[in-house]
Formats: structure tokens, C-alpha cells, sequence
DNA sequence: CGATAGTTTGATATCCTTCAAAACCTGTGG
DNA sequence: CCACAGGTTTTGAAGGATATCAAACTATCG
């Protein structure tokens, strides 16, 4: 069943035609190897992609080398809906995982978008809520510390994934490496690293591989004063 | 001359008629006082409001006292042109100075937009640059340090408010005190402080009261590695 | 089974914080 | 026009969270 779907009817109530309108959308998709960049900075994209499996990060590349993560993408998500309206990229985009992406050319889009008032109002739903994140990220990275802050980032990636039905219980696929986990933070892998142990030694998660588990959802939500309301999961 | 229009046509070109709607759109405005707050959290708006003149910002407010500025409003700004698709605020605005703020039913805002397909690009598009200036802010508050980072953002305000003919040559208005500098970059006052005193004994700024002048671009771009695409402002 | 990516550890340095107080504005009421 | 009040800016000294550097250890994969 496609994801972005699935994702989208968090919020929205489709008929069939509509999910046959966006099951059409995702016919042309390639299965793409971990590291692959999807789009770079100052590209021109005229396609929206859709992340059908896997998962891929938004990350700035700064002049000195630095590189900060911005979002992370996971499957159902969408990358910019609307982004032929811009005349160039301001960031990068680049898969953490193996997946599959699906290419929808512009007129498409925007022929589905017209067609279909539902859809057009769950892609604005699903712009906002990006943008929700994005701002409790500016938190994550300025007001909490490396402990509350990766705290919180689990369980976002936790409720974000169980909405699209990929977690497994308290336990799901998260292949950001210590690296990575460091440049969305802005802290180093060192600071990374411990913090980590930190939260593994209060029983709090069990991060094995690229299998990460909450042992203790309660508590660690209490750390991070988690509340979900930014993720606007709740239909009305 | 209605800021609003002069905002969007960094990007659309309107007609006589678009004008005209987006004129009618911001008939009924009112004059608040400083200090006062637009939205809350948890509140659920049924009106778009649009800062005709002052200057806003969207703030969290953590279960802990801290309070984290996300984003600054500038005169011609939208507070959220989609926003009643959302169930409740997952954040505060407040007003950052006296301003006069109109605002827009629902209804009228949908009409126009129907109406109108250049008006709802240009929505589309003022919506993709906060969510670009949004980026930009982590990186500021992430990886940059203080001093680069307010200086990055000096100069994203002057940019900003020369869209809308708000500058005065390389000075204008910046109603943010150190208090509110802190909360925006998630450091203390103290810190600010010398940041800024840095940033005068090098040449670089005068803030006196409430007005900022940038005593040299050229080095201070250099010194935030600022550049400007993040903003989208160059029409296609 | 060697190469390469990712994780872990220790010691020292730095940016920013904390606390506490003084100095400076700016507006308001008498 | 002065005096007071409250917000804002500035200063100093000491402490803490995170960075830096460098190296060892451990997975993973062709």
C-alpha cells in the first residue's frame, strides 16, 4: 500500500478516486542505493519526489565544510510539494538509507492538485506540519540540551513512523549513524556518542545496529517534555 | 501602498485586478500595542492575519520558563496563509513593537485564492521562503556561532525589510531588544551583550536604540558566509 | 580477511552560562 | 520638571556543557 497515502489520510478522508488519483501519481519510482543525493543545492528540480521506503535527510552544506541536517524524510513524505515554484534549491537532499522514490513530473501535480480539492488540502496540511517541525527542531537545537534533545528527536522519528505503520512496537529502523545524529544537533560525534550512553545506561532506549528501541516511553517523554501536538496527527 | 502587495510582487507579477483583491483583503486592520499577543498556543484561528505594519514573532513557550523566538514577522508578512487547516497553534505570536494588523476571514481568503491562481502562487511561495528562512535559522543557531550568527541575522533583516522599502539606506528600524536577541539564538543576555559589542568595535554595526546600521556590508557577509538565495527574493 | 566506516575512550580547551550587581534608559505621575 | 519605577544594557568572576584532538576499538562488507 503506498505510504504517502497512508500518511496523508493522518489527516485527510479520501474516496477511491482520490486514491486512485495519488496510487497513480507513484507509478514511475527507482530503487536508489544509501548516500545517493537526490538534489542539490542551485539544482532546478521540475519533479516532486516521493519517498516511498527508506529515508533521506535535508542538510545545508556550509562553505567550511560543516553540514547541518535540517529535516529528516521518512517514507510517505513528500519533497516539496510545491518546489518548481522556486527558482533554485536552497539546500541538499540525500537518501540515509537504501529506498525507493517515486518521480512526479509538475504538470501532474499540479493537474491532481486541481482535480482534486482533498488532496490539494492534505499536501498543504502535510507543508505545515513540516514546517511545525522545523520549528520544534529550533528548539531541539537551541533550548534543550544534547540529552532532551535527542530524546525528543526519538520519539518524534517513533510517533512520525508509527502513523505510516513502520514501527514495530517501541522498536523501529533508524539508520542515522552517530555522524549523522551529530550534524542534525550540531554537536560533535563525541558529544553524540555519550550523550547515547546516557540514555542507554537510564534504561531509556536500546539503539542496537540501526534498530532503535524505547524502553521506557514515559519517562523519556518526561525528559524531553514531549508533546505531539506540533505533528498535527489529529484529524478534526 | 499596501506592504502585502509590495511583498509578493518580489515574486508574482499581478494585474490591475489582483491588486485590487489583495487591496480588499486588508480592509479591516487595527493598530495594537507592543507586547500584545496575536495567537497562543492551543488557540484555533479562523483568520489569517496579515502585519501591515510592525514587526511579530513566533515564539515557544516551554513547560520550563524558557521561551524560543522561531521566526521574526516583518511588515507585508502573512501570519500563516493556510492556517485554519490546522486544528490548534502549536505556538505563540506576539507583537515585537506596535503594529497594525489586519485580518482575513477564512472564507476570503479561500475566495481569493480560488479566484485568483497568481495570488495563490504567490501564497505558495511566501509559504516555501519562511520554511527556507526557518533552515537558515538552524543553521544559525546550530552550527554558526553567536557572533556569526546575529550578524547572519542583521543581514537577513535588511534584505527582508529592502524588499518592502523598509530600509533607510543600510539602517532601519529593529525593535528587538538583547532580551529577545537571546531568545531567538538560545543564549543569554550576557552572552548577546558582548556579542554585540564585538560586532561595534569591530565596525562592523551601530545599534543605537531601536536602530541598527550596518557599517559594512562586505565584511559583515563575509563574516556570517552569508548568502542570499535562502530568501528567493530574484523573480524568475 | 583486509579495508573502510562507525563507535568508544581519555585528557584538555573553549564558548557560553550563571549569579549578582551596577548603570543606564524611558516613560509616567505628581 | 523632577523623581521614581521598571525595563534594558553593561560588567566581573567563576562554573559547566560541549568541543578538540588523538587514538583504539569494533563492526561490516566486498
Amino acid at each position: 500500500m503506498n505510504l504517502l497515502i497512508r500518511k496523508l489520510e493522518a489527516f485527510a478522508e479520501f474516496d477511491d478516486d482520490d486514491r486512485r488519483a495519488l496510487t497513480g501519481l507513484c507509478v514511475r519510482s527507482e530503487r536508489m542505493r544509501a548516500g545517493r543525493s537526490l538534489i542539490r543545492e542551485g539544482d532546478r528540480p521540475d519533479h516532486v519526489r516521493v519517498l516511498l521506503d527508506g529515508w533521506a535527510c535535508r542538510h545545508k552544506d556550509l562553505p567550511d565544510g560543516e553540514r547541518q541536517i535540517v529535516a529528516v524524510m521518512l517514507p510517505g513524505d513528500i519533497c516539496d510539494v510545491q518546489i518548481f515554484i522556486l527558482k533554485e534549491m536552497d539546500h541538499c537532499i540525500s537518501l540515509l538509507s537504501e529506498a525507493e522514490v517515486a518521480l512526479i513530473p509538475k504538470d501532474e501535480m499540479q493537474g491532481i492538485m486541481d482535480a482534486h480539492p482533498h488532496i490539494a488540502r492534505a499536501f498543504w496540511w502535510s507543508t505545515l506540519v513540516d514546517e511545525a517541525i522545523l520549528r520544534e527542531w529550533l528548539v531541539n537545537i537551541g533550548t534543550r540540551d544534547a540529552t532532551r534533545g535527542v530524546a525528543h528527536l526519538f520519539i518524534e522519528m517513533w510517533l512520525r513512523l508509527r502513523q505510516v505503520g513502520l514501527a514495530d512496537g517501541n522498536s523501529f529502523f533508524m539508520p542515522l549513524t552517530q555522524v549523522q545524529l551529530a550534524e542534525t544537533f550540531a554537536l560533535t560525534t563525541v558529544h553524540i556518542n555519550r550523550t547515547l550512553q546516557l540514555l542507554r545506561s537510564d534504561g531509556l532506549i536500546k539503539l542496537e545496529g540501526k534498530r532503535l528501541t524505547i524502553l521506557d516511553v514515559k519517562r523519556l517523554a518526561a525528559l524531553a517534555s514531549f508533546t505531539s501536538n506540533y505533528l498535527h496527527l489529529d484529524r478534526r
